[in-house]
DNA sequence: ATGTAGTATGAAGTATTCTTCATATGATGA
DNA sequence: TCATCATATGAAGAATACTTCATACTACAT
């Protein structure tokens, strides 16, 4: 493991350990979305949407386009969708036959 | 993005949204080590270093073996190193040329 | 059996991160 | 320009996670 990664990947990790983001995520994969069906969609109120958007789009998990009033986010997929995969993955070959590995979190 | 994937990920992610964790990850990537060596390697206490090893073992992030009254650690390369690819490869296309994307951390 | 090197553990304080609330800013259409 | 829909922001309290310290356990050698 190259050095100076171990920062880049704190940054990463970090954005993505949270279940709020997580959950932006997976409903971003399904289709974009602006803030406000991203707030509606999860249950959770329009700004804490928008401030768990911010790390995702700084991070560029995710981008936006504007359009009209709104920002319509859509996700990287190709990121995304292949730490999903690796993790998924391994999951499956290491982890109890539960699916969830982690399951004391 | 599969359902209760979420979970899984998040107790991923958590595990490696941390520098003391990662910095383990890039020792381990060297050679495999015991937990005095390891706090050695990184001037960290050993409770420290054992603290930080639970979650990366129970993850399967990183494997043990007794050897005497010592426990050696390895990594998981398969998981962790293609990870970690992602992770470079993601900034490469999408971050800054400095090299850390998430520079605001 | 005892001493010791190696590792683990629990609890407490500290630090970090999240969530919420109130409000501000921005963009659009009438 | 005004009303209002959409999003952003800052600050404060709440919740989590981290580190440290003291100590306990475990396996081995003598």
């Amino acid at each position: 493991m190259k050095k100076g990664l171990t920062n880049l990947c704190y940054g990463f990790f970090s954005t993505l350990a949270n279940p709020t983001r997580l959950a932006i995520l997976e409903v971003l994969s399904e289709s974009e979305m602006n803030v406000t069906q991203l707030a509606d969609s999860l249950g959770q109120e329009q700004s804490m949407v928008s401030h768990n958007l911010r790390p995702l789009e700084r991070c560029k998990f995710v981008h936006f386009e504007r359009r009209g009033k709104s920002k319509v986010y859509s996700i990287n997929r190709d990121t995304v969708e292949t730490l999903f995969k690796t993790v998924e993955n391994h999951a499956q070959n290491h982890c109890l036959s539960t699916g969830n590995c982690p399951d004391s979190h």
